[in-house]
DNA sequence: AAGCTGGGTGAACAAACGTGCAAGGAGGGG
DNA sequence: CCCCTCCTTGCACGTTTGTTCACCCAGCTT
């Protein structure tokens, strides 16, 4: 990029603060900013546009406190966590769930990330929805460090998780920390020793003392299967393994009960992902769940006690707290 | 206010919390939205209105950190303080000036008040005007305190001093302590027994430990003479006097010199406004101007310290960085 | 110099939005 | 019981906003 154009973006940037400003603070009409800004009409929708886009407007939404939604109370009371329940009508599809549930999360992830923070951050269809949205905003010194690895029998998996790290680092200006492993050893000797390589154990401490942690859930039995399932990540054996051990889900690799334990399953020796006991150090445990096909899923990791924060749909969460 | 009436209130704002999320977060348009709720697009619309009037939805614009105005770092540089220019044409009439400079200071003054804080307030017509924008925002056990008397030779000034107030507190949530004397009064030796009284002194005691004050600056010889001078406050003598005595300005029935000082200046000890040294006390000093013609008393209260914050238009700025 | 390419611009159109207005409904008073 | 008042609703209209398209300009290639 050549001075010139560094400055025009700086130009480009101070433009957009300006017209945010006389929009949203002064309720200027974007005729009339165009007129301040001797441009056109669609040039400030343009760059009202951008200015939403690269997070220069921040929008929130503060329910005042004494009103939030009748089921977040109802989980918090239930789980003790903090729910966030996404508005979602009955009738959507389970991917419509899925996007909606990731654009609320990508727009409000920035309330709990900060500068000098480090989050660990899954992989997956739901991470990678919200990748996609995720509003950026400005950090120094955070770190974004992948959970878990994400190669399989046909690729390392790099790109596809890479890129979905990718977007969140460069969204929040952080420093992206890939974990360049299979998501399944082929052997638990194999993990062990690599685990004892500097490299990996550098990594493995910083998972150990992230400030926030942000992940969806697997359910390797339900109805719409995970990437992990789908993606040959695993093998017949291995499945009859998990249903014979009463597996309900897994948070980035690791297995879990439907009441939250995990002794006994062996297929959790080969798993890359962060031990149960080190995740549940970590101050906030962003947990992003939609559909009811991974109720059962929840319900285990909350028995887990996995989750401080709550991302879910309304129908799931309505689910969640029903009377079984 | 009914039983059935609360009710219905609370629905209202669960519904607007409801639009807001589907509108802010989730890109919905007004008609989809209107579709979920099973009501009509413009009451989508007014739910939505009434979501940023309440401030339920918040609005902030974060220039990142790199990238303050030229005329923002300038004033940061040249004075130790932090500037808000607000963008406003070179050719807009000082009133518009004032309403737009105020608008933007009532969208942002959210962010420098919270719970449990004291805020003192001046009154006049900067006040005013942003009184009647200011965006709600719920806060616990915060106060709202008069700086000082609003009295003058023909009312007692409370109802236009306690309307401002009264909006600012409705906003906040916030008690209102209003300061029942005049403006000046007409011996210093009444002052000083009133100032005795513990009934005021309460008052004066709380006006110590604010950790907000808001006022804009009264300049008494300028064009436009802000409502003290207007308002038969002051009579023919004092304005000789205050000639005499070198005065640029005053915040809060308290006057300074171009240099800041305020030593010998005899309407002082009349007037009701916190000392200086109880002002510069105070964590946070917002001060709101607009229009050259206060460039004077701005320069002024810079000089005297009496700024931490500073909000202002851009050609004042302008003219304030402005070689002399 | 001519040609190509990528990014940005304003005009024009279509979509989305705010608001005055008349109708309807709930609550309170006669 | 009826009427009056106040508040809310949906419709219709005019306005405001997003987006497509053709165009232009700068920088680079041939």
């Amino acid at each position: 990029m050549s001075l010139v154009d560094e400055s025009a973006q700086s130009d480009r940037v101070r433009d957009a603060l300006t017209a945010a400003h006389l929009y949203y603070m002064q309720d200027l009409t974007m005729d009339a900013i165009a007129h301040e800004l001797h441009t056109s009409r669609s040039s400030v929708s343009r760059l009202l546009s951008h200015a939403r886009a690269t997070g220069l407007v921040d929008i929130q939404i503060r329910s005042p406190l004494d009103a939030p939604s009748r089921l977040e109370l109802l989980i918090q009371e239930r789980f003790h966590i903090t729910a966030h329940v996404v508005p979602v009508p009955d009738h959507a599809t389970d991917v419509d769930r899925l996007e909606r549930v990731a654009l609320s999360v990508a727009r409000i992830l920035g309330q709990f990330f900060d500068s000098n923070m480090v989050m660990g951050i899954a992989w997956g269809s739901t991470m990678n929805a919200i990748s996609r949205h995720v509003t950026p905003k400005q950090t120094h010194g955070s770190q974004i460090i992948q959970l878990n690895g994400a190669g399989n029998m046909r690729t390392t998996g790099l790109s596809y998780a890479s890129e979905i790290l990718g977007r969140f680092g460069y969204a929040f200006g952080a420093h992206v920390h890939q974990f360049p492993v299979p998501a399944f050893f082929d052997s638990p000797a194999t993990k062990q020793a690599l685990w004892r390589e500097r490299s990996v154990s550098r990594l493995l401490e910083m998972q150990a003392r992230m400030d926030v942690a942000l992940f969806g859930l697997g359910s390797p039995f339900s109805e719409v299967p995970s990437h992990v399932y789908a993606g040959g990540y695993l093998e017949e054996p291995d499945y009859a393994s998990l249903s014979r051990s009463g597996v309900v889900g897994d948070v980035a690799t690791i297995f879990y009960r439907a009441d939250g334990s995990t002794d006994g399953i062996q297929l959790n020796a080969r798993g890359t992902g962060p031990d149960f006991t080190v995740l549940r150090q970590t101050p906030r445990r962003l947990c992003v769940v939609s559909g009811t096909a991974k109720l059962a899923s929840l319900r285990g990791a909350l028995k887990a006690d996995l989750i401080t924060d709550l991302f879910v749909d309304e129908s799931t969460a309505r689910a969640l707290v029903a009377n079984i």
